[in-house]
DNA sequence: ACTGAGACTTGGAAAAATGTTT
DNA sequence: AAACATTTTTCCAAGTCTCAGT
């Protein structure tokens, strides 16, 4: 009785789903349909609840308590806070660093009371056992809510946690714009806890300080409802300027930076900035041949500094393309302010120590090899043979040069982009990493399904049953250009499992594929046997027949997956799908291929990309 | 020409949600 | 429904690039 209500209420469920998706489908700003505003004007009408601030600090029960050099010690509230902030890492790596517990001690002590920091004076002295319990306990409790009580009060406690903050969402997560309701992307103020910076940061473990209404800049329109503030507070300002998309800002104190608060990618103003990007690229496809005689021809300059340009632009272009994809694809490298962040480079802020020249390496001549930190301090190594004039260049500005020195020392990504826009306009060093991103994956997707249609199913018309292939392609294309990106993730902490679980899946899928297939010869021995005129025998022999070719896509696709997975072990496709290739390019292939949008994209990558979805024809190209 | 503030895109890790197996 | 695996979302740091002021 039970389940046949579960099936009926899974149905129900889904239908529900399906029409919610229609209304939603129907609700959708066609903005790409509409006429674009006036240049720098970004908005006619803007309103918003403001930002939702995180909840207020609660203390630690009576019963948790901070030891120091063995004695107990009731902290100020303040301290507190930020000592719990501690605590609460002390499982990651992160509280065993020196930078790290220098800093927080340092940021720690501000924050006590004057007879607290003559007490506390160093931190191996300090016992946060008590509280650092107390958190994981409460981790662990949140973890187990469906473990421990099986009953309704549960279910109904989480039914309530999920309403409200449904309805924190529905308050604080939109706002209206030009009488369309948009998705926020970060509504909430980032709460304060310890800074974690990437890689060896000198920043790491200071204080992320709380921040009050009182730093947080409104945007909105003059005549909407303006944001109202927390209860006795005030903002810092508020402000009306359509020029620009933040709806609120504040200053954060480890960098100094400003934080913002803007609409999610799938608003409008993200949408038309991403169609625009991939426009430009495609202006630079027209233009990239004179662009690259140019920088040729620059290499052998008598100016220093147009030479270096040249090998720069060398770089963050392209090396060349062989049997194997061999492109750069640098970012550009802008100058850091030393000591203020982690030491990584990019294209113009390569040093001499960054680069190791071989005339001879492994049967090429005038190879490059590239070992340095890029963005978010994720290592960059490649052997790359380079034209012979590059390399002579790469010679001459490594001359009396110490390992610490720049290798483009007359050059930076000013100088670099004020010549790009001058030979296109709009034009910059980044362009080129989404140029030659989607444009691999254009000439990639070619390259791999025609090898699909015409090596592996020559006689096969691209049907349902190969969509698993063609997917394989299409993660292929799609990794070809997060190699070219250089999008490494750590291997997943379940990959070893993970694969070995599909292993024996297949192992099992096998076995079954030979019992079906026996049973099939059994069926078709007995039905000859009483002849084609049992009509029974014969339909079964239809059915094992159908049984063995389900089992076959069914191994098919699990081989699929196992080869899809181990190739994609340290790459990350996400960063490149998003942000470098252009979604028509993907949409168009789709429609080709009879593969449905939604196997390539999830719901919210759908919703990001609904202009290029709705707009794309299959004959697209970039 | 140089500098710093400002605005916006890009990035992987971790948390949360969802799906699958036991 | 627990246990586990996988996918999606959230988080917020770290880049790029423009522009205003000197």
């Amino acid at each position: 009785k039970k389940p046949k209500r579960t099936k009926e209420e899974i149905e129900e469920a889904r239908q529900l789903k399906i029409k919610k998706m229609e209304e939603e489908e129907q609700s959708r700003w066609r903005w790409w349909e509409e006429e674009k505003y006036e240049d720098g004007v970004k908005w006619r009408f803007l309103e918003h609840s403001g930002p939702y601030f995180p909840p207020e600090y609660q203390p630690l029960p009576d019963h948790v308590n901070f030891y120091y050099d063995g004695k107990k010690v009731k902290l100020s509230l303040a301290a507190e806070e930020v000592a719990l902030f501690f605590a609460q890492m002390l499982d990651h790596e992160y509280t065993t660093k020196k930078v790290f517990r220098e800093n927080f001690f340092q940021d720690w002590r501000k924050e006590m009371t004057d007879e607290e920091r003559s007490l506390i004076q160093e931190l191996d002295k300090c016992d946060f056992g008590e509280i650092h319990a107390m958190h994981k306990a409460k981790v662990e409790a949140r973890k187990n809510m469906s473990k421990e009580e099986k009953l309704v009060c549960n279910i109904q406690f989480r039914k309530v946690l999920k309403e409200a903050n449904q309805k924190i969402l529905d308050e604080y997560g939109y706002c209206l714009l030009d009488h369309h309701r948009e998705r926020i992307g970060n509504f909430k103020i980032e709460p304060p806890g310890l800074f974690r910076g990437r890689g060896e940061h000198p920043k790491q473990g200071k204080l992320k300080k709380r921040i009050q209404p009182e730093d947080v800049i409104i945007n909105c329109s003059k005549e909407s409802r303006i944001p109202v503030p927390p209860a006795g507070h005030r903002w810092k300002e508020v402000r009306h300027d359509n020029t620009v998309t933040w709806l609120a800002s504040w200053t954060e104190n480890i960098q100094g930076s400003i934080k913002y608060i803007m609409l999610n990618a799938n608003s409008k103003l993200k949408g038309e900035k991403d169609w625009e990007k991939y426009e430009v690229a495609r202006k630079l496809k027209s233009c990239v041949d004179n662009i690259r005689n140019q920088y040729l021809m620059d290499l052998k300059s008598r100016e220093m500094c147009t030479r270096q340009r040249a090998v720069a632009l060398y770089f963050i272009d392209k090396v060349g393309v062989t049997v194997v994809i061999l492109k750069l694809a640098l970012r550009a490298g802008n100058e850091k302010e030393e000591g203020e962040t982690a030491d990584t480079v990019g294209c113009c802020s390569l040093r001499v120590e960054h680069i190791t020249l071989h005339d001879t390496l492994d049967a090429s001549e005038c190879v490059v090899e590239f070992d340095f930190l890029g963005k978010d301090s994720i290592r960059y190594y490649n052997k790359v043979p380079v034209i012979k004039k590059v390399f002579k260049n790469l010679k001459l500005f490594m001359e009396d040069k110490q390992p610490g020195d720049e290798l483009f020392d007359r050059l930076n990504t000013s100088l670099l982009n004020k010549h790009l826009s001058s030979l296109m306009p709009g034009l910059t060093a980044k362009v080129f990493r989404t140029y030659n991103a989607s444009i691999t994956l254009q000439q990639q997707l070619k390259e791999l399904t025609n090898v699909i249609i015409l090596f592996f199913f020559p006689c096969r018309l691209p049907e349902s049953d190969s969509v698993a292939e063609k997917l394989l392609s299409y993660n292929r294309a799609n990794r070809a250009v997060a190699i070219l990106c250089n999008h490494q993730r750590a291997p997943p902490k379940t990959f070893d499992q993970s694969m070995a679980n599909l292993q024996s899946k297949i192992e099992a899928r096998k076995e079954q594929l030979v019992l079906a297939k026996s049973e099939l010869k059994q069926a078709k021995k007995e039905a000859k046997a009483k002849g084609s005129a049992d009509a029974k025998l014969q339909a079964l022999v239809v059915r094992k027949k159908m049984a063995v070719k389900r089992c076959e896509e069914q191994l098919l696709k699990l081989e699929v997956q196992a080869t899809d997975r181990e190739e994609n072990k340290q790459i990350a496709l996400g960063t490149s799908k998003l942000n470098y290739l252009d979604p028509r390019i993907s949409v168009a292939w789709c429609k080709k291929m009879e593969v449905p949008v939604d196997k390539i994209y999830n719901k919210s990558q759908r919703d990001k990309f609904a202009w290029a979805i709705d707009m794309t024809e299959v004959g697209f190209e970039f």
